[in-house]
DNA sequence: CTCCGGGATGACAACGTTGTCAAAGTAGCA
DNA sequence: TGCTACTTTGACAACGTTGTCATCCCGGAG
């Protein structure tokens, strides 16, 4: 910038003044401080302009996932960016693959870089550390799973719900042995789906029957030998609910090598690309994490543009996509 | 840190060397600015200290994709990802959308953040204007796509070789007539692709028919439509190599509602998940995404490392998994 | 002619940090 | 005792930028 000041024999302030467009600059002496501007290839610092700027601000948000790569996640993340390009705000982002140390390493990253923000999908079971966080004015979103010890705004599936209807679905179809397939217990997720399950066999007068149950599995391996395993049991189970995405694919694995992708009825939760094409379709309970993301970024905003009410908690409802393996009656 | 400073009853100085860990502080001091630092929450400010330092690294690295949500960019991201939290490096992220004015605004963003590389997926075909960035020392990778006017390290999918081999694995298999399904042209691995294509049909002497090609296809519905096309003509071709991911899909949703997907075969370029549990198969040529991403990032943290040897250009092969649709006999 | 008002411009300090160098303290040795 | 050598600590400037305030210049009114 002094070089910038030099080369248009102008003072360092009034380079500032053009770059920011700040009124009060007459037009000869503004076209000659861009020519120069241009013929040294200067680039604004925007780090250095915060700092010295009062508020501060940065221009960029954090956002903590379980894994990037995963298309759920993804597709959060590109909601979240569609919303904050319009602001001219960049996205920092992480995984966590379950991890609680690394969830506080990266907020802790994200804080000596002075985020604006924050939208998080946690993994771990207590956030009061993110009080520094807050004092500081960082305004934080949760999505697709709570904060626990901490009241922030949150943007959640409706997971209870959305197993409750997937197993109402079944049971219309004339179902009374439902398999349950559920992820790892200590996700908050997982275990809601799980509520949802009982609860809605409890409300159907069915047996809660621990025999048809599997909790804790991890990948479609597994969900796939716990299928095998299901339906060798007498009486085996008619209907399957698998409450994640690789249980549902597991699942199916397991059917079609069993040759009983006709016979027994599957229903997952979270949609799966392609899940169309197969015969039958694969129903489900599917999440809408383009919803989830658009929602916690524009709260977000609204929080950095000093909305200071009380803390929002929006609830995402899942929607019901017959394909056919849902419908396959008992 | 001033505040620390008073807490702790020392100068600034020796704060700032407890925090960077330098030597010479005697053990007791360090104690007592631990705690300050602790009490008061203290934050580092990781901007203010990489505009005093000399080298002025900010562990922060760009990333320009073309659709952060689709699930290639994602695992090459995650993959990007992998290699730099080792280093403590976080990764800012940006889709495209193929705009070409999006992409020297993303440049421009990730600039004036002063990060410490880039890894761009790049839409525009002129990339002169990094010539600038290049020159300031920030090292820059190209994955998937090459640069063009730009000498820079790349890391691409090896298209053409990998179209040439999809085609010659229908050709085994007794195809004469192969219809070519094509992304938009004006992306080069779409190009090369084609070419792959029609080297191979030349040097398998066969006719390079211009009635089996459709070219600048975008998304499935497209695909669908021309593989209807197609297949009415006379002769109908018995083989359809489909180019790109959406194309595969669509094309597959075409054999479907035409109930021939046992008759016709299929092969396409990009792998898609779940395409093991259709019936058939769908064989693919995979792209490695994740090889690419590992690639690019070791390739770019080895320039920041101060690797000035002349560029690199890396090809990653593709690899066939045959899985039916492509096995189905002329 | 002086004086006032207002627009354009610049000098300077400050944001939070670290590199440089000097000062102060301690120990060892002749 | 006086000197050196070394360790520990702090004062100060500087990184690139912007907020504050002063200065300068010009035209118009008294």
């Amino acid at each position: 910038m002094r070089e910038v000041a030099a080369l248009a024999g102008v003072s360092l302030k009034t380079v500032s003044r053009v770059i920011n467009a700040e009124p009060g600059v007459s037009p000869e002496l503004a076209a000659r401080v861009g020519a120069a501007i241009q013929r040294l290839d200067y680039r604004h610092n925007l780090w250095a302009s915060s700092l010295r700027r009062s508020n501060g601000k940065s221009a960029t948000i954090g956002l903590i996932l379980e894994d990037i790569g995963n298309p759920f996640s993804a597709t959060l993340h590109r909601a979240i960016e569609d919303v904050a390009v319009k602001r001219g705000v960049l996205v920092l982002a992480g995984s966590l693959e379950e991890d609680e140390a690394r969830e506080r390493e990266l907020v802790s990253a994200f804080a000596s870089r002075r985020v604006d923000g924050l939208v998080i999908m946690p993994a771990s079971h207590d956030h009061s550390y993110l009080l520094n966080e807050r004092k500081a004015g960082t305004p934080i979103v949760f999505v697709d799973r709570p904060p626990a010890f901490l009241d922030a705004d949150t943007v959640l599936t409706d997971n209870l719900g959305g197993a409750r209807m997937g197993i109402r679905h079944m049971v219309e179809h004339g179902h009374h042995r439902i398999a349950y397939l559920g992820d790892l217990q200590s996700i908050m997720t997982a275990e809601l789906r799980y509520q949802g399950y009982s609860e809605e066999i409890q409300a159907q007068n069915l047996a809660l029957d621990p025999d048809l149950v599997r909790l804790d599995l991890r990948g479609i391996e597994h969900a796939e030998a716990a299928v095998v395993e299901l339906l060798a049991q007498r009486p085996a189970p008619t209907a399957i609910f698998a409450a994640q995405n690789l249980l549902t694919i597991g699942a199916c694995r397991a059917l079609r090598r069993l040759g009983l992708h006709h016979q027994v009825a599957l229903v997952g939760f979270d949609d799966i690309l392609l899940a169309d094409l197969l015969d039958p379709g694969i129903t489900v309970m599917a999440q809408d994490p383009a919803a989830m993301g658009r929602t916690a970024a524009q709260l977000l905003f609204r929080r950095l543009d000093g909305d200071r009410t009380p803390t929002v908690h929006h609830v995402i409802p899942t929607r019901l996509i017959e394909r056919g393996s849902g419908e396959i009656r008992a």
